[in-house]
DNA sequence: CTGCCGATACCCT
DNA sequence: GGGTATCGGCAGG
């Protein structure tokens, strides 16, 4: 797999995070691109399945009912951060801030296509061949991207972690919405449909949808 | 192919 | 002590 060139000037302005439909964000972000430069590496990947999580009134949120914790504060800071923490105690999963300060809402970014820096996402990984499963998934693409819970609150309009639009544009009929995975115990707020994938994309995670 | 299981940080009761 | 926005490995059909 050869690695595309990038173009850095259409990086996502703070107005794009400050949106108060997290839906709509998660939507506009399938296609776009995710970058990270840490280690004087530069990875990258277009984002192919994204999740919305709607603040403090959706149950399956960290969120939810205006929780509150250390681990979840930077859910709270205005549009425009990261998000990233631990799951199942060895996963780091990234999520996009949106909204307003005080306003909780964020989008989990589920998987994304390789673009740049595919040999050094496979030695993060400690893979040697690629393959899909190299960034599918939340947790995959975050090691892929060297991205760990250190990150969590960094500005995504710097320069280590940022998104981009290149141009891409996914036809309407190949963004599909589904429920959100892994929320079953988040009752009626499962079945949501808040889940948006690129139809077809091999590096979208499996499942049910 | 499907399903189960263990790893294991952090939040909650 | 129990649950979790996960994943890869392995057993069995």
């Amino acid at each position: 797999m050869n690695d595309i060139t990038l173009n850095h000037s259409n990086k996502l302005p703070l107005k794009f995070y400050r949106e108060r439909n997290v839906c709509s964000v998660a939507k506009q972000l399938i296609g776009k691109v995710l970058v990270t430069t840490f280690d004087h590496q530069l990875t990258a990947g277009r984002i192919v399945e994204t999740e919305a999580y709607n603040g403090m009134t959706d149950k399956a949120s960290h969120a939810w009912n205006g929780r509150r914790t250390a681990r979840n504060e930077h859910m709270y800071a205005a549009g425009g951060v990261a998000y990233v923490y631990i799951c199942y105690g060895m996963h780091h999963l990234f999520n996009v801030v949106t909204h307003e300060a005080e306003i909780p809402h964020a989008v989990l970014i589920r998987a994304l296509e390789p673009m740049v820096g595919i040999n050094h996402m496979l030695k993060r990984c400690g893979k040697i061949k690629a393959a899909c499963s190299i960034t599918r998934g939340p947790g995959n693409l975050s090691k892929a991207l060297g991205i760990d819970k250190q990150h969590s609150g960094i500005p995504l309009t710097g320069n280590e972690i940022y998104l981009l639009d290149d141009g891409f544009r996914a036809k309407k009929m190949q963004v599909l919405a589904t429920a959100r995975i892994g929320v079953e115990s988040a009752g009626e707020d499962a079945l949501l449909p808040y889940r948006f994938l690129l139809k077809n994309n091999p590096y979208v995670s499996a499942r049910k949808s």
